[in-house]
DNA sequence: TATTTTGGTTTATATTATAAACTACTTTAC
DNA sequence: GTAAAGTAGTTTATAATATAAACCAAAATA
């Protein structure tokens, strides 16, 4: 078997456990993917940036209880990468066909 | 559950790709490493230096029908690392506990 | 009202990856 | 034998990425 290409895009930790923390949950806070990561806010702030530059995901900012909030959501193509980048991970994990 | 830490030496495609394939091999040519990988020679000498200096491979340059020759085999470090690195990545794919 | 905290963004720097250029030969064709 | 092309790499320069530090704006607290 061949070593399949690894989207760039998720082939990054953070950027990676932020999409796999969005596929558990569906939607999140900045301030919980802050925790459940333990990023850097600044690092957080760009990475999520390029994933929704990428269509991965979809971000919402709004205010609650007076302070600004960002939610981020998975969305279908955020999804599909996701899925194949898993599927094509499998080719570097030992799993040979 | 958490999510681990990914050995940066490891996550990288093509440093992932190296081991990979000396694990499955054992021991393999530069040459062959680089038509496995699609690699450029460039940059495959460059992660195999990295890989090196890590600790995860040995190196051996010799000559070979008059061609200088570049034989690379993983170390018990190595398979230790990627090991690691693979149970850790599970945290990113969904194999939730 | 001064200080700290929240929730971020922007910018600068360090690290990493990649490609292009180069080295040092060997082989083959003239 | 010598010019051109091929082999097997390394080195260097540049582009991309990650990270940290500094900053911003408003809210809460002392």
């Amino acid at each position: 078997m061949e070593f399949k290409e690894l989207d760039p895009i998720l082939h990054s930790q953070l950027r990676l456990a932020i999409v796999s923390l969005l596929i558990s949950v569906r939607e999140a806070e900045f301030t919980f993917i802050r925790e459940k990561t333990n990023a850097t806010a600044g690092n957080l702030s760009v990475q999520i940036q390029k994933l929704k530059d990428a269509g991965y995901i979809s971000v919402v900012k709004q205010f609650k209880d007076n302070y600004p909030q960002t939610i981020c959501k998975i969305t279908p193509a955020g999804v599909n990468a996701f899925e194949q980048y898993v599927k094509n991970l499998q080719s570097y994990l030992g799993i040979q066909k």
